[in-house]
DNA sequence: TATGAATGAGACTTCATTCAT
DNA sequence: AATGAATGAAGTCTCATTCAT
């Protein structure tokens, strides 16, 4: 599944490259390409320095050394390069985790949590300007909707599977359990990186912690005394 | 500690009020303290549902009904109505719950998920709008911080004691558990009221969930066979 | 003469009084006139402070200690409480000096130096403002030009005096030597005082100095050899 | 040193062209030039027309057939374009005269005052201008009395060798004396020129009645009875 | 008379966007 | 394709002035 996720981004990646061609007739040189992507890395560099609103066209075509008449042959509006930006960054935080399909529970959990935190940690800055451009734009709002929500899906899955299992905790509806411990991952790995709140704590240990919390609120058996 | 906690927000309020005073020798009167209260009202209306970045001074003195000269009576700028709109709302997110001292931990730890599922869903609209600020203005950030820290240290607190009464898993780092478990409250209640993500959810089950993985979480017993 | 100039000074003032009194039938009670006489002091202060474009009524207002509201009982406009203040001071910059009339031909024109010297060092705050008043309102360069030919009418008919009495340069055209030599000493008075650019000359040695230019510019004998 | 003191205002010119230019990647074209040209003009006109304070951007705009954004690709202020004309206009009032260096005493003080009197002549408006501006402005008034100072020293200069070549009065102090007789012609040429107060005046005459007085208050002998 | 609240004309400034070269 | 000059909509803010109490 990841892969095929980070395939799908690629081609729309490429479509955007496209449609921009077919917008202007541009961007189908050598030089013009060049052009395109000193863009979309300026953007991405001036967008997480100075957060989305902040940025204005100008910043982005200074960054990249260009003419900010040069944005309109490429874009329309900002918000137009930041939605390339987006499909331009691999975030994979749908991906739950690398752990073989084979291992047992509390391994995959731990792999999946440790996989957020690092991915959340390795992409902060764009994190946070998604963070602040969702507050006021609908359609970033509805494309994270739809990731959360697929996210969630896929935790349910899981947590009604343990159930069956005869692993996890039968009092648990599996879709809000699903949605609560993603949302407490979520929550932490922002508060540690994006927001710059826990300097203090060691990744290692985060997940090591998480992993027990997520167990233990699941009821999944951890052959240790829990107290 | 609620209780303290509100009268030190009115008193707040009315230093907010007091500065407006003494800025242009206006707001001593019955009429300007209405004034005043009128612009604090259509503000928090017109952030709501404009969002912070749309809301003009304009607007905000159109549904006062004043000409916009009158803002600058009161206030210097949008960032300080919204800080005085901050203040006179009683947000009450820090109090972790209303349950009887000698409760026993569930129901302490349920009345507390109860009470802040309902704060959130009460003040939904200016949640948002708080949201939408914190990721541009850093120091709408810093005092969200500094609430988060005032959280934390009060869940973390409890943790310990769950600990020394032996009645909670005692490999749980403390601040740890606390942050992640207050951050999946928070993300949840956020997840239903604010991005209007679950309108499908009853707010009496999620508690009862929330409760549940919370109490799992930390490995207090519950009387009966977890899975 | 002074007298005279200083008296009808006056008469203007108390007119302005009595024309602000018939303006809002204010002005004639002991409360009104000593509200009156508040905001004049305090717009004196004000705009010897902070220059009389940078004068806000309010700021006035503040300075007397009263609401600003008031102002406009009294007054209607800035232009016209300036011009009240300049009726209010008494410049006597007209007053040639206060020599006796039969003192010989140096001794008036030394004491004629000393006086103006004075008279700009003791009013410097309020000639600056005057200054920067007459570079953008015509009513008030009229007035300076009126004041001006008046005092250039005395120096004229002094000058022409001299030369009937065959003590100054026959060749000098007596309105032309009257203007250059008046506007030489408001010049350097200036200079000392208003424009605060020679705080190293002293009183004493300036007008000495400014005296014997004069002096020896009108040719008039000193009985000392001059080089 | 005129020529040297012109250059010096080119250069300064060419530098504000320049920093323009780097503001905001402007003014490089010849296009940008002469609209950067074109906006000087007008400014010079406005101001003369209606004085610094009455001067709002949009006239200046107007002026010079632009849109009013178009001033802000060349400025950041009134007071910035104000100091660009300022440096454009070759007022040269510092040029003593332009009398051959072996000239006598007497004709090389009638150059130079005939020089000032044509320079504030051809200059009246923007001169005009500079008095309102130094008013209020502090930075404006650094600049004049810099202006001053120099000037103040080559007339000192002056003095202090025609002492010292026996044919001025010796009881002179020759600052005081090349403020006073420096700011006496500075004074007569405003009058004549800046405050329109001496259109009956001949500007042969006048430079000859001044050079009289000039010459007489130093006590330089004019081989002729001086009464 | 004094107050202070309300008003709105009027200026400034930014920056996304268009356009001619 | 790239440039950079020109534009003007849209918002901000000030403060003199009016007015009801």
């Amino acid at each position: 599944m990841p892969n095929a996720s980070r395939e799908r981004q690629r081609d729309e990646h490429r479509d955007n490259v496209d449609a921009a061609a077919k917008r202007r007739g541009i961007g189908r040189t050598v030089r013009g390409r060049r052009t395109y992507d000193a863009l979309l890395n300026a953007a991405r560099v001036v967008f997480v320095r100075e957060g989305f609103l902040h940025t204005r066209i100008t910043d982005i075509c200074d960054e990249a050394g260009l003419s900010h008449g040069t944005f309109y042959n490429y874009f329309t509006a900002k918000e137009e390069i930041f939605q390339d930006v987006l499909d331009s960054v691999e975030l994979d935080l749908l991906t739950l985790d690398g752990a073989p399909e084979d291992a047992n529970a509390i391994d995959r959990i731990r792999a999946a949590n440790r996989h957020y935190l690092e991915a959340v940690r390795d992409n902060a800055g764009i994190i946070g300007v998604i963070q602040e451009v969702v507050t006021f734009d609908p359609e970033a709002r509805a494309t994270r909707a739809r990731r959360e929500d697929e996210f969630a899906d896929a935790l349910e899955r899981r947590v009604r599977q343990y159930q069956a299992d005869g692993i996890a905790d039968g009092r648990l509806d599996p879709r809000i359990a699903g949605l609560a411990l993603g949302g407490m991952v979520d929550a932490f790995a922002n508060y540690l990186y994006v927001n710059g709140g826990g300097e203090q704590f060691d990744l290692d240990v985060v997940a090591e912690q998480l992993t027990l919390l997520w167990v233990n609120a699941l009821g999944i058996p951890t052959g240790e005394p829990s107290s």
